[in-house]
DNA sequence: CGAAGTATTGACTTTACTCAAAATAGGTGG
DNA sequence: CCACCTATTTTGAGTAAAGTCAATACTTCG
């Protein structure tokens, strides 16, 4: 089994070619820095700030003023909103190469902490909103992530709003799988950094509901867990099956 | 009582001042269309088409290629997603200067369909986009308007997470109220002309529950009904305290 | 090794769902 | 304008899925 911390390690200090960072940067082909090409990148060098997070620590709290974006470049976040009466919702897990800070008003309406230890880059939206008028094509790549995020966050309605606790974790499990595919590519567990009570309050549940969720899951053979945190997707198909239609 | 249709009448066919629509047009201070000033404006105006939708007519669908954007000018839609099962999940009600058609991908991801008799602007995303290169104010718009339409729906996340049906209502209304007295003033009555079951698909619950809390926040005199689509709140900030916290 | 946090399981409760029926509103054609 | 038909809304009664509370098992880490 590959240790999970591998999968999100965080990236060299510096760069494999030339001097800057960004250049050996694993967020380098992001929706966000590949806007700009290699000669281009230094202009987001120059005013980025490299920034690290250690586990349950906060990059930026709700109340905080909205002035800052991010691009994470190695580790796994969450964006969490909190209720006076403690209540949670988290709003997204982050991946590396994930843009960071997308909202609007003049605080975040969300904190972001970190699950394991991560990096990120870090941006005034002065100079960011700055280099849009140079780089229009930085400003689309924004507005396209901000397209995209809206589409993940509909996905994230659809799911609170109409599915089962079972339908829930299988949607789950399966986004999970499918991101770290992607980034890592195809293997054999699908890495699970966030404890139980994070994503009941992801997917608008509670923790026992989760737990009982993943031990049925495990009872018919649709997942084995090496550890809480490791999951092994035994049957990909029939498990799409079950995040499109559950019933008892 | 003034009649809702009023509400959403629909735009003069002609402007007030000057031969362009978008002069009369009651969404011209809209997001979209107030980053254009009177003199460029019809840069916009030329690509634009006018549509027209009756209630229960869609603007467009779920599977419908995804290449074109909107601006409602007049009457209300809403945006629904719809599952194999007939499972159904209401992403947003919209209201007369709305911009339609965020999102990514090949095919809408949801549709839009109208509520009362609605018009809107109409333009293809290849026009839209060859103006963001001559605007940029244009395309920084759209970026402002992603960002406020994904900070409601992830207001939306934390309703359908974490709130009971008397919290999710209560948060219905007072919505509505806000965007109605925003655009039309502050007036005796909230105009909800969708139906039970809107409303229960658009707040993750059945027509059942969300009858029943109607009936709740009358017989606790929080609210009045005229009709069922006409409702007076009687207690502003009993109401938003039910919002913020209820329990039995 | 012990402590603290996390995960699982069990027993019971509650909220919201389902199914069914009655009441009400809205629209159409006579 | 009224009667009828249909869709919507409300209410009731019973059920089920998920929540709550509590105890136990398991991990992790100093």
């Amino acid at each position: 089994m590959v240790p999970m911390e591998s999968l999100f390690a965080l990236p060299p200090k510096t760069g494999g070619r030339g001097d800057l960072v960004c250049y050996g940067c694993p967020a380098r082909r992001s929706a966000l820095c590949s806007a700009l090409d290699d000669a281009e990148i230094h202009f987001l060098d120059a005013v980025a700030t490299r920034v690290r997070v250690d586990p349950g620590q906060y990059l930026f709290m709700e109340e905080d003023p909205y002035d800052h974006v991010f691009n994470l470049s190695g580790g796994m976040l969450m964006l969490e909103r909190l209720a006076s009466d403690g209540r949670r919702q988290i709003m997204a897990f982050t991946y590396p190469g994930d843009f960071i800070g997308l909202g609007a008003g003049k605080s975040y309406s969300i904190a972001a902490r970190a699950l394991t230890p991560a990096t990120a880059c870090r941006w005034r939206m002065r100079d960011i909103e700055r280099l849009y008028d140079s780089f229009p094509a930085l400003e689309r790549s924004v507005r396209e992530i901000g397209n995209a995020v809206l589409a993940a966050t509909m996905d994230q309605v659809f799911v609170l709003g109409r599915k089962n606790a079972m339908e829930k974790l299988a949607f789950f499990i399966l986004h999970h799988m499918d991101r770290q595919e992607r980034l890592f590519g195809k293997r054999a567990t699908v890495a699970l950094p966030m404890t139980r009570g994070d994503i009941a309050d992801f997917l608008g549940a509670t923790v026992e509901t989760i737990s009982r969720a993943f031990t049925r899951m495990r009872k018919e053979n649709l997942i084995r867990l090496a550890d809480a945190h490791e999951v092994e997707v035994v049957d990909c198909d029939r498990l799409a099956q079950v995040a499109e239609h559950f019933d008892t």
